[in-house]
DNA sequence: CTGAAAGCGCTTACAG
DNA sequence: CTGAAAGCGCTTACAG
């Protein structure tokens, strides 16, 4: 910033002024020590101000996970309105039991971040606690979380519609499928399953729980099993419901091995609206990722900024049914 | 620190000394800070270390998009080695041509992060010359640069081996789809199309250029048309090479939906061994995305300790060929 | 083995 | 509107 200032012909105070946009500032100078800092690509020492400030300058996201649809979608979301906000992106992924110890021991991005985004975790209590107790703006993401910012969609909400889509098409056996894997996704899969039943209820159809089946994730032939189980249940289902997409496409592959026709003998429907959903023709519950990345950068802000009310607000995000070509009616017999 | 220093009855420097694991501190000393610190539940400030020492422990990824497999699949493989480091992971994605002059124009990454890891990104060659002189550790990822440490694998090669099989089944007419799209991915497209041809001109047979066929990204129908065009040719192809498994899965539903079998009538191969290529029974060339990321944290971690030669090296990692169902001997009378 | 002091690159009152 | 100076919380020669 001395570079700059030297080349500028002012104070590094003015340089420092400028270079914040704040207005006191002659259009004169401000030109000058613009175009110094372009000439020398002068580049902020973060460390500096935040030593003075007390902000970082950058936000951290928390995640079990990296690899999935939801999540990539949601930190693309999230890295145009940092940038805009001039907010650097700081990733925490905490993938097994040891991992996870280790950061809620040492908390790393307690100093390190000026807000944690707590992306589709599922919190023991004991850390739910200790994030509370860290003394730094938190915002949910895709969870709810009482009395805290949050950004999600009504799962429960968007699963009730689903399943009613399958119900009007006429559909009375509809079978559930979630991982059984710890995906940290737990929230949102609790909540698909109750709308899910929700809406069985309300049409007055029966429960049964030979329909709701946990399959284990990527490894291993698990699908295959569950579709061997299902089909030969006394009465099948016509329909099946996964959890989200990525798991409908196992299913359909499943489903293809085992020569059963989608939409001719099950329908299937997914959840999310994985860009392969369009592709493969999965009807799916689409929920806006980027827009809830771009949400939860948005709280954040307010967060930091202290904004009223910030610290309590929750959004909810809306949901669509997208119906294509993997749901129909059952076939006439059933 | 001060307060600890307080607490304990010695100096600042002592604390950080003692803070930092030197040895130089006396047992009884040691112990008293140590106790001084955790009663007050001290947590350093980091961006005054780095102010002093110049090493900010984090490093950054410079990439041009966050929604590819690839991409979380690296970074996946990131992740533990760069917490095993001790590092934090700064990420910096620009998509469009606005954001990335705006990223090399400000060069947010200089001051901020101990070395760059430049991600499946086609440098235009001043872009190229900006990081270059940056005076900033970099390491190019999935790609190679002269002089510079790079980890990536051989794309050619790989390539080379796919046609190479295709050919082994029979086929004599072979089409490479590969995006029209700016993906940031342009170095390793071009050498597998290179490859490919090689391994065409290995077998002696001629290179037809209405055979190789840009298809737009994501949006539209571009798959369709392209396949249509294919295979109203004089002589139509008897498989398809798809530059990546993203567009291999593309390219399945646009045969799917023209009732083209596969592979009855023409045989698919993709690029990447994305995970649901094996859900699909995609044949592919598996890279390792996951060790390519672990791989470039090491190599960066060497460059910013200095190692001898670390500096020009080049790490090419191997690619596999994965036979699924995919692919098979071309119909009989083609 | 320990402490006093300089200084890392910024921001921010305080003057002018 | 601009500059000189203090100071953010550390680390690191330099003495002792």
């Amino acid at each position: 910033m001395a570079d700059v200032a030297h080349r500028a012909g002012v104070s590094v105070s003015t340089v420092s002024r400028t270079l914040r946009g704040l207005s006191t500032v002659s259009d004169t100078t401000r030109a000058r020590v613009e175009a110094a800092a372009r000439e020398l690509s002068f580049a902020i020492t973060r460390s500096a101000s935040s030593l003075v400030t007390g902000r970082t300058g950058r936000v951290a996201v928390l995640t079990p996970h990296l690899e999935t649809w939801f999540l990539s979608a949601a930190l693309a979301g999230m890295a145009p309105a940092l940038r805009e906000a001039g907010l650097d992106l700081l990733v925490y992924s905490v993938a097994d039991v040891r991992e996870r110890a280790d950061f809620f021991d040492r908390l790393p991005a307690r100093r390190n971040a000026d807000a944690l985004l707590v992306v589709s975790f599922a919190l023991t209590p004991a850390e739910r606690a200790r994030l509370d107790g860290l003394g730094m703006p938190l915002v949910f993401v895709s969870q709810h979380a009482e009395g805290r910012p949050s950004v999600y969609v009504d799962d429960a909400d968007a699963a009730l519609r689903g399943t009613r889509h399958l119900i009007n098409l006429g559909h009375r056996r509809i079978a559930f499928l979630q991982t059984s894997d710890e995906t940290g996704f737990a929230w949102s899969s609790k909540n698909r399953l109750a709308g899910h039943l929700r809406a069985l209820a309300d049409a007055g159809l029966e429960r049964d729980d030979s329909l709701i089946m946990s399959v284990p994730g990527w490894k291993g032939s698990g699908m295959g099993a569950a579709v061997g189980r299902l089909l030969s249940l006394q009465d099948p289902p016509t329909a099946l419901f996964a959890e989200t997409d990525d798991f409908a496409f196992r299913l359909l592959a499943a489903l293809r091995e085992a020569n059963v026709a989608v939409p001719g003998r099950v329908s299937v429907m997914g959840f999310d609206d994985h860009v392969m959903a369009g592709v493969l023709g999965l009807t799916t519950l689409a929920q806006p990722a980027a827009e809830i990345g771009r949400t939860a950068v948005h709280l954040a802000r307010s967060v930091i900024e202290d904004v009223d009310g910030a610290h309590r607000r929750h959004i909810v995000l809306p949901t669509e049914l997208v119906p294509r070509g993997s749901t129909a009616p059952p076939p006439a017999g059933s």
